[in-house]
DNA sequence: GCCCTGGAATTGTCCAGGTCAAAAACAGGG
DNA sequence: CCCTGTTTTTGACCTGGACAATTCCAGGGC
């Protein structure tokens, strides 16, 4: 049938690479020729096709790129020392506040990863929600959640977790997590907040725990889900009548285009309308757009509250 | 800032038309040399700028493609003419034989559609609990998720809701079968089904909607989430030695892709594994693959799961 | 009339190699 | 050490050609 995109698990065409590892089949060609790397074979076509230990290398140099490193210094590296350059820059992204208890946690997060390696649906789901319980939903989120989530996609950038494994790990804390907003009260208090992420961001658990936070303090909240057009996300601001739009993005997204969205998007929606952007996405730290409020991590969430309901108290 | 991307609201760069019509910018060059359209002006630098109308079109050519048509036919007709098509396309591909029923039962599912219309979030989930609770789950699933997820699948296609109306409908029909899901207790028996989508599908409810009535008749199910790489449905069957793979197909997903993924699919998995694949999806009627278990709707699944269960009882 | 088969037309993806603005790195003076 | 002007690096975009896969179509046989 359609050979040419089939390629067993050996190899991987142009298209297949750039769907795995989010580089354009523009800056694939264009590292070949300029530094010798990557060096794919070649089919009876002439088409290019990539050993998979390339597409791993590939992978995790994706992952210096987002984190600022440029790709004429690291290229060259084995991977062993590209991962450990990017296992110290990921660290050193961690804000290093938290650093303190997520070392002591360790030990506690580590059972959930072999949990999840072990392919034990039912007791990740008990356990999950037993920490949710004990611990209540806030101390939930900042200190289980959110670190877990983070090892999870580190370790899958490292090829220690299948992609498998992180959607079982994803979905279970979906069930858990949803499950424990939905007995959150409704107190319907301002502001009104709306939720959602850019087309090009298909995860969904950002979303969630800021949906968790942001209902414990109060806040109306609406979600649209993942993958919502720029201008929808403007017509449902405005249907709702939102104070506020809440964005969440991961390291997957291309930087240019959260730029871009957020940029088209703060255009589009009236001034009144607040944006607010989190999740581990590179650019947000590096480069935040202006007249845009970037929630470094969870614990900002409830400040940016404050400040709102402080500059709004009329209502 | 990044200047050339961004483009106020009159015209697109490809890269963002590419975007947003899914278009791949090679697609979009040879339909301009080739067909004559789109015919994109030029910015200061030679680069393609794209007038909004363009973009407008190319999106309903998109839908066009996707349904079947070829470009060299439909590219030069006027967008007024090929929205008519594309509504007709979709009306088409209903099946007849629901039709009664969702007749019948119109003006009570016309009340969910005018609560998601109205944008009221809370009331349209008190009433679909309401709906889940009175009529019991497998009765809520058949006769009311079902035919009105169609009904607003239909009425997205003909531009009568908004994108951002169907996430939210999305989004709340989620909240409530999740939650009556986590209710069914959990007897275990056999098949083992793990369910998911593969890449090229986003869409979930099918899923959670198969999960609902599997699990009702006692199976043990494992769900993956949505877009799940070939290889990794294969890794994930194998982890829990699943008897049964599950997979949903909407409208939206290129007819080629699907049966190029139950080909591959079937060839990697052991021939012991059963594959059942369901969903309102055109090709799935028309040109079922051998080897694979097709269900053409939700009722299909009782009896293919008596079947399985016949044929396997000495466990 | 219907089904098959081989050739022609259609279509999307890939390739090579060139150009250029934006961003980052660097150098030198206050 | 900070600012400012220059050089290098980098990725996106461009043109135009090639080709496999798919679909369409005509003509022969049943």
């Amino acid at each position: 049938m359609n050979d040419r995109n089939f390629t067993p698990s050996l190899s991987r065409s142009i298209a297949a690479v750039e769907r795995d590892t989010g580089l354009s089949k523009d800056t694939l060609r264009v590292w070949e020729r300029r530094y010798g790397f990557p060096t794919p074979d070649r089919d009876q076509f002439g088409e290019r096709v990539y050993p998979i230990e390339q597409v791993d290398k590939l992978r995790v140099l994706r992952r210096l790129m987002d984190a600022g490193h440029r790709p004429g210094k690291v290229i060259h590296l084995a991977i062993d020392d590209l991962q450990t350059l990017a296992a110290e820059t990921t660290r050193a992204n961690v804000s290093p506040r938290s650093m303190g208890d997520a070392l002591a946690e360790h030990e506690d997060l580590q059972r959930f990863i072999e949990l999840v390696k072990g392919h034990q649906v039912e007791e990740l789901r008990r356990a999950l929600s037993q920490a949710q319980l004990r611990l209540g939903m806030e101390r939930f989120v900042m200190e289980v959640v959110s670190p877990l989530t983070s090892m999870i996609g580190e370790a899958w950038a490292r090829g220690y977790v299948e992609v498998f494994e992180e959607h079982l790990y994803t979905e279970s804390l979906q069930v858990v997590l949803r499950n424990a907003i939905s007995t959150i009260p409704q107190p319907a208090r301002k502001p009104r907040v709306l939720l959602t992420t850019i087309p090009q961001e298909p995860h969904g658990l950002g979303l969630l725990m800021a949906e968790a936070i942001l209902a414990l303090e109060g806040c109306r909240c609406v979600s649209l889900g993942v993958q919502t057009p720029i201008w929808d996300i403007v017509l449902a601001a405005s249907a709702h009548r939102a104070d506020v739009v809440a964005l969440s993005f991961s390291a997957v997204v291309n930087p240019t285009q959260v730029v871009d969205s957020l940029v088209e998007l703060r255009e589009k929606l009236p001034p009144g309308t607040e944006i607010w952007a989190g999740g581990n996405c590179p650019i947000l730290q590096r480069r935040p757009p202006a007249t845009i409020t970037i929630l470094a991590n969870l614990q900002d969430i409830q400040p940016a509250i404050s400040r709102w309901r402080g500059a709004h108290q009329q209502v």
